[in-house]
DNA sequence: GCCGCAGTTTGATCTGGATCAACGATTCGC
DNA sequence: GCGAATCGTTGATCCAGATCAAACTGCGGC
């Protein structure tokens, strides 16, 4: 079977790599993946680990294989607010700058592929097609933070806590395209409250209302399963 | 003078163009720029025209060559919020995308050097630094969106207030690097409402607060003279 | 099994900013 | 220059969500 041939020279760790269909690795041939796939380190890191420093210039970057990413910005005296969440196949870093201000925690169990920004920036020369999908992402991140700051500016807590939960049910499992029915929130109540603006009372008391509603269940504070999707639209004001 | 032979190919409109130093532009060679100038329109508008409109095809893209552009969110049942701000020399418009969900709207009068999506996507095969260049406006978007975030979520109205004078600050002049002491609110107090999750009164109220502690003076509702940065600064929460 | 701890839920109270209301200021058309 | 509409300011009251306080749940160590 010529595809055979064909897939024998992309390197094996590539093969089954969810970064190569969604993710940037996509816009890699045969031999480019290859090289990069040398410069390359697979880490598999617990919930907690700081990933990126805010303001501290980072040593490389990485694709997401598994697992949930937290971004993180901080105030001097201390407020935090999560900017965004990144799950597989995302890439993670801040291309074309030492540093950012932005901060990265795994929220669970992650596993990433690492490489140092000079592979990355060589890839870039070599590969056009790799700054093309880098862009797409940042995109796509845009879209993303500005829909966020639809939450965070106009909804109120109820609506702000169900449409987390729609984000969750949409990014948890990156195969599928839509919702998902039962997932787990990685997050712990106060990185949910940081990410909605609210406390974590307030977070928990939405929970419990939607549980009420029975719009939805929840599993030892956990998982949770979207009894009513339509109830759940609505309630995040759509 | 030699400098004078080789600019004589540049478009006469483009050599005094603010895009062609911050914007993007600049990734062009002479000859690519006589190409893309073929192919542009100016256009001076008047505040309150619609520029893009959310969900709709859009018809091209822009520079903005001077003037103020609101970036609009809708929610269905009539509430917005103001995602961004674009001043000159931004490029205005969502690059691989048949349409946005985010609105654009002339929130002073703007004069735009306008080209369509064909001719943006001609220019972009022949001349990859101009992807760079879209790309790192991209991003810095996107790290503006996300302070924005943080500003939304964990700031007080008054924090947001001082925020928001100081981004004006720090923009209405597009050629100084810093902080204007003085300069004009192009939005209206709806606006800020809008951008900063609050209602018009207590944009007015902390305001009016600012000008009673001497950190600012307001001039017919419009003008703004920063008369202690160091104190805007911390009442922006940094 | 029991203890200790971190995380979560629920209740009572307080408050920053929304809402409701009235009144100034500015701009525009004629 | 005058009236009218729009926009902005200020005051009084209300309420969603914060804060303060206490109990509950699950989990790991021994």
């Amino acid at each position: 079977m010529r595809l055979d041939i064909h897939n024998s020279t992309v390197p094996a760790l590539c093969q089954a790599c969810e970064a190569r269909h969604g993710g940037i690795c996509g816009a890699l041939e045969p031999t480019q993946l290859q090289q990069l796939g040398r410069q390359t380190a697979r880490r598999e890191v617990p919930p907690g680990t700081q990933l990126i420093a805010a303001g501290v210039p980072a040593d490389g970057y990485a694709n997401i294989l598994s697992g949930v990413v937290k971004l993180i910005k901080l105030m001097p005296d201390g407020r935090q607010q999560i900017v965004g969440l990144q799950f597989a196949p995302d890439f993670l870093g801040r291309p074309f700058a030492e540093s950012s201000d932005v901060g990265a925690e795994a929220a669970s169990t992650v596993r990433l592929c690492t490489f140092s920004r000079s592979a990355l920036e060589q890839m870039v020369r070599q590969a056009p097609a790799l700054e093309h999908r880098l862009h797409r992402q940042a995109l796509r991140e845009l879209d993303d933070a500005r829909d966020w700051m639809m939450t965070l500016g106009q909804k109120s807590a109820s609506e702000k806590v169900a449409s987390f939960l729609l984000l969750l049910a949409a990014h948890v499992d990156p195969l599928t395209g839509g919702y998902s029915a039962t997932f787990d929130i990685v997050l712990r109540r106060a990185d949910i409250a940081d990410f909605l603006g609210l406390t974590i009372e307030t977070v928990s008391r939405s929970l419990s209302r939607l549980r009420r509603d029975g719009t939805i269940t929840i599993e030892r504070s956990r998982t949770v399963t979207i009894l009513d999707i339509d109830a759940l639209e609505a309630a995040a004001g759509r």
